[in-house]
DNA sequence: ATGAAAGCGCTAACAG
DNA sequence: CTGTTAGCGCTTTCAT
C-alpha cells in the first residue's frame, strides 16, 4: 500500500466530474446524466451504479457554480430583511431557511437597514448573483422597486408585508384582526378612551393595524379621538416614546394605548414612567408581535402573538411553488394572530 | 423613435460582456480589462471610458458566477451561527455584513441550531457552493470539524469563540476580564457568597467566564463555594432557571449570582421569584452580554456589555486579510467589555 | 445507452 | 495597448 500523500488529501478538494467519469470508465456526459436524479433514467442502471460508486469513493460534490452557469439557476434565494436586530425577524428567517433547505435552496440574507437606497443596492447585487427568486420583508407600500422586479419576471414573495393591490404573493398575519383583539380586550376591561400609537402607514403593517383599530373601536361603539390616533415614522422604541409623550402632553384623556408593535409599546412604558404614570394602574398598554422576552418586561406585556416562524415557512413555500411550477396567480396567505394577556393591561378603575 | 418593446426591456436582463464589447467596438477581452479595477491600467484611458459608458448604457452587471468559475473565487463567505434567535448574534451578523459588503463579498448565513450534525451539513454545503472562507460562531472547543477545515486550507475565523490552542484566528471579547468586573462590582457591594451559574465549558465562552469567576474571587480574597459553581448544558433561560433552583435548594448561602449570560440571568429572575426571593433585595444578579432590552427587564439588568457589532466587523476584517493576503499567523483579536450597572444589583444589607 | 462537442459568461495567458 | 485563444465544470443537444 502506498501511503496517502498530502497531495492526495488536497486533491480531494477539487474532485471534478471528469475524475468521476474517468474512474467509472465513462464519458463525462454520461457521468453527468447518471449523477442527476432527473436524467438517470437515460442511462444503463449498471453504469449508473458504477458512476455513483465512483463519485462516492472520490467524495465528489458537484460545483453548483458551474452548473448554474449552464442552467441559469443558482438554487439561491435572496432574502431582504429591513432590520435583523428587530427580534421579530430571526424566527421568520429560521422558517424561511428551514423550508428552503428541504428543497435544496440556500437563502442569501441581506439587511437593508430600512433604507430604500440600500434596498435597491442589495436587490441589484443579488440579481447579479443570479438568485432564482426573492423573499422580502421590506416592501414599502408604494413599491417602485417591486414593480421593477415583478416587471422583470423574477419570482418574488412578500413576507409580513403586502401590497394594496394584492398583485404580489405574500405570507402575512391578519393585522386587522389582531388589533381588533387588542381593542376588544381593552373594551371588555371597561376602557373607552383608547389611544393608537402606530407605525408608518406606508407599510402595510402600519396601515392595516391603524385601520383595524378604527374599525374595532367603531364595532364596540367607541369613537376614536383623532388627536389620539398617531402615526410614527418608524416601528421603534424611540418613536413609541415620542408619540406617547405627545399624547400625554396633548392633554386629551385616555386610559389605554394600543401600540404599533412591542418596541413602540416599550417606548410607551418609558414615556409613561417619565410622567409618573403607572402601567397598568393609570394606563393600560397592548403591544404587537409578542417578541421574545416580552413576558419579562416590566410589566409583562399584553400583546398579540404572530406565528412568525410559520409565516417564514409559508413564504418560502410560496416562492418554491413559483420557482418549480411557474406563475400561479398571487396567493395571499394570511395566518391568524392570538391574544396574549399579561400584566400591562388592567380593568378600568372607575373613580 | 422606435417604441421600446417589451422584448427590449426583457433583454436588458441578460446584458453580457460581449454586448458591452460590441457596443464599445472592442474585443470582449478588452472590455473585461476595462471593467475590472485591477486591470484597467492595461487599457487606453479613452477606450476604457468608452467601455464604461457602454456598460452603463446597457445597464451591464458582471455575472459573478461566470467570473467565479474562472477565478475559482465566489466572493462569498460562509457564516455559521448557532442560534440566530439569540439576540446576541444579530449585531454580530450586521458587523460582518457591513465589513464584507465594503469589500465586495457576500455573506451566506446558516443557522446551525447548535447541532453538530447540522453544523457539518451546512459546512459541507457551503464548501460545495465555493465559499471563499468561513466565519463561525459555533466552534465547540473540541473542534473535530475545525480540524477538517483548517487541514483543507480554507480560511476560517472564529467569532465570539476561540480554541484553546489559539491555532485559529478569532475575534472575541475578553471574557475573563468581563466576569472579573462582575465579581469586583459584587465584592465592592459587600457580597461574599457569590454563585456562578455558567454555560457549557466545552465552549470557550463558558470556560473562560468560569475561569474568570474563580480568578476574580480569589483576587478579592473570596473563596468560591464549589457547590455554587455550576455548569449548564446550554446558554438558555431554562438552564439558568434550573441551575438557580438547584442552587437555592442546595441550602448553601449566597447573596449574589454571576450568570453565564443575560438569558441565564433572566432564568435566575424567574427561579428567584418562584422561591419568593427578591432581586436585588435578597439576591443580586449580574448577566453577561447586555443584550437588547436588558434595560427593560424587571429589574433592569446589571450586566457586562460586549461590543458585538465591532466583534463582527473585526472578524470579517480578519477573514478579508486572510483572503487577500494569505495566511498570516493566527491573530487573536480581543476586545474589551464594559460594566453596565442597573437595577439587579444592590449593596449587601448586613443584618 | 453512450460518446462527442458546444457553450453558459467570464478571465488570463499569449501574441502581436 | 488590444485582439486571439483557451478553458473554468458542468449540462445538453446531436450523433452514433
Amino acid at each position: 500500500m502506498l501511503p496517502v500523500t498530502a497531495r492526495n488529501a488536497k486533491e480531494q478538494l477539487r474532485v471534478t466530474l471528469r475524475d468521476v467519469a474517468r474512474l467509472a470508465g465513462v464519458h463525462p456526459g454520461t457521468a453527468s446524466r447518471a449523477l442527476n436524479e432527473q436524467t438517470r433514467s437515460l442511462v444503463n442502471a449498471e453504469t449508473a451504479q458504477r458512476v455513483l460508486a465512483a463519485a462516492d469513493e472520490l467524495g465528489y460534490h458537484p460545483n453548483p457554480i458551474a452548473r448554474g452557469l449552464k442552467t441559469n439557476r443558482s438554487y439561491t434565494v435572496g432574502v431582504l430583511i429591513p432590520d435583523i436586530e428587530n427580534p421579530l425577524f430571526p424566527p421568520i428567517i429560521r422558517g424561511i431557511e428551514d423550508r428552503l433547505d428541504q428543497a435544496g435552496y440556500t437563502p442569501v440574507i441581506a439587511n437593508t437597514e430600512n433604507d430604500a437606497e440600500r434596498e435597491r443596492i442589495d436587490f441589484r447585487a443579488m440579481r447579479a448573483r443570479q438568485v432564482d427568486g426573492f423573499i422580502t420583508a421590506t416592501a414599502r407600500l408604494d413599491h417602485e422597486l417591486l414593480d421593477e422586479v415583478a416587471g422583470v419576471g423574477v419570482p418574488l414573495v412578500l413576507v409580513n408585508r403586502r401590497v394594496e393591490d394584492e398583485s404580489l404573493p405574500s405570507a402575512t398575519a391578519d393585522d386587522r384582526a389582531g388589533v381588533r383583539m387588542a381593542v376588544d380586550l381593552l373594551a371588555d376591561l371597561g376602557h373607552e378612551h383608547i389611544a393608537f400609537l402606530g407605525g408608518p402607514t406606508e407599510l402595510s403593517t402600519g396601515l392595516q393595524r391603524k385601520e383595524g383599530f378604527i374599525a374595532g373601536m367603531q364595532d364596540r361603539g367607541l369613537k376614536p379621538d383623532p388627536a389620539l390616533v398617531a402615526t410614527g415614522e418608524r416601528f421603534t422604541l424611540d418613536e413609541g416614546q415620542r408619540l406617547c409623550h405627545e399624547a400625554i402632553e396633548s392633554g386629551r384623556q385616555f386610559t389605554a394605548i394600543v401600540a404599533g408593535n412591542d418596541l413602540m409599546a416599550l417606548g410607551c412604558y418609558d414615556a409613561l414612567a417619565e410622567h409618573g404614570l403607572a402601567c397598568p394602574g393609570d394606563v393600560s398598554v397592548v403591544g404587537y408581535n409578542d417578541m421574545p422576552f416580552s413576558d419579562h418586561f416590566n410589566p409583562p406585556m399584553t400583546t398579540i402573538r404572530i406565528p412568525h416562524y410559520e409565516i417564514g415557512r409559508s413564504a418560502a413555500d410560496l416562492l418554491l411553488r413559483l420557482l418549480e411550477q411557474g406563475p400561479d396567480g398571487s396567493t395571499q396567505l394570511v395566518l391568524e394572530p392570538t391574544l396574549v394577556v399579561r400584566g400591562s393591561t388592567a380593568a378600568l378603575d372607575k373613580k
